[in-house]
DNA sequence: AAGCCTATTGTTAGCTC
DNA sequence: TGAGCTAACAATAGGCT
């Protein structure tokens, strides 16, 4: 229009925080799309099951989950193991370790929830009015149940390999799955987008650190240094 | 070498479940790293904080978190809001309305984990011994005990939300963080990667649906039909 | 199977409307 | 603010090693 050029089409960028808040914004909106867009094609290329969870600087939230988050989340909290490998195993144990503690927390929260339990007669109320103009509202529904269930699976499952030892850490078979929780998917619920700026930070990536981050693990811990960043330890396979 | 050609280069592939294990496979560590360096670059751009958890076919498991994992997924399963938008509120009412059910659960863990606490001894000398040798073996301490706190929390957070009403569900406004509960980043463990193959499954994604999801959100909800995928929902902003 | 290579497809930064 | 464009830049399917 006004001038020859249209465009000068995608620039390069620097690996860092954003400093422009607009731009950011924007950035953030797109690559937050394509994220769930690759998150969603992993799904359905090779069958993966994915939990994305992202809040944005402004503290919105936006999420993915493959069949659904929660079961996913459940999942990667309890690592329940019906048929273990022995990294599974080795967080099983760790996770297991921290139980005294986890006792105490839980005795102060079912103080907690007994307290709730009484405005729950309200809630359920005001959750019947609005499930039916939010869809999602309804599949998340019986997902603490099955949370803690599968919780529960969990710690008896750790229970039986406490007596396992690290020889099997790098074991690898094709478990039999058994536990086997919502048929397999729960399809589910959908949501809304939306996106908001916020401050800046910085950190570039090489170009394939990636290809086997086993051999050089702490540098996922750091690449966005700055206060953020890092990947979370899991299993192996 | 060979031939002339050297290769065909990148092919457009069909967004369907891969039939061919071998690439599947492939395919799947590759795309794995990919999501995983483009949810890094999200934080490091726009400073969002993000929970990535991912299971191969073969149910192994891989994740990402900024700070780390566990702290987003609390956030996004008890949704504290000390500066509740519409959205949040709703999500939290509804979540609330389960609590009875939750206790109910939360009784028979309580016990499952008493039975626990006797081998906890073990497990925290079985833990010990692996932690110097597998450095994600350490960070994720503690995170239970944050979990729970933060749960707790919610609860708390929760119950004063009980009050409010529908009103404010389209409502956003830029809340006052109060809870703030790791400094903002603790920045922490890292991880091994792998793969494994599985059955196929298919679906084709239009080129820009996601600018909007907003507009169709359903469309997220079957993108990756066959019995997965599926936009879980949160808030919306 | 883990890397590297490279032709291609896919993603997105900067603009405009 | 969001939708659409376009040129660059980045990711990756196939091949090879």
């Amino acid at each position: 229009m006004s001038s020859g050029r249209k465009s000068r089409g995608r620039q390069k960028i620097e690996m860092k925080k954003m400093s422009n808040e607009s731009n950011l914004q924007v950035t953030f909106s797109k690559r937050r799309s394509g994220l769930f867009k690759k998150a969603s094609e992993l799904c359905t290329l090779c069958g993966a099951d994915v939990a994305l969870v992202v809040f944005s600087p402004g503290e919105k939230v936006f999420s993915f989950g493959q069949p659904n988050v929660d079961t996913v989340i459940d999942r990667y909290l309890s690592r329940v193991p019906p048929q273990n490998n022995g990294t599974m195993q080795f967080i099983e144990a760790h996770r297991s370790a921290n139980l005294r503690e986890l006792n105490t927390q839980l005795t102060q929260i079912n103080q907690l929830l007994d307290m709730e339990k009484k405005r729950a007669e309200g809630l359920s109320n005001l959750r019947k009015a609005t499930e039916s103009q939010f869809w999602w509202a309804g599949p998340v529904d019986g997902m603490n149940r099955a949370q803690l269930e599968f919780f529960k699976k969990a710690l008896e499952e750790t229970k039986k390999l406490v007596g396992h030892h690290a020889d099997r850490l790098v074991i690898e078979s094709a478990p039999t799955q058994t536990i086997q929780f919502f048929g397999g998917n729960s399809s589910s619920s959908n949501m809304p987008l939306h996106h908001q700026p916020n401050p800046p930070q910085t950190q570039m990536f090489p170009t394939q650190y990636f290809q086997n981050p086993m051999l050089q693990p702490q540098l996922f811990g750091f690449n966005n240094m700055g206060g953020r960043g890092g990947y979370g330890p899991s299993g192996f396979f």
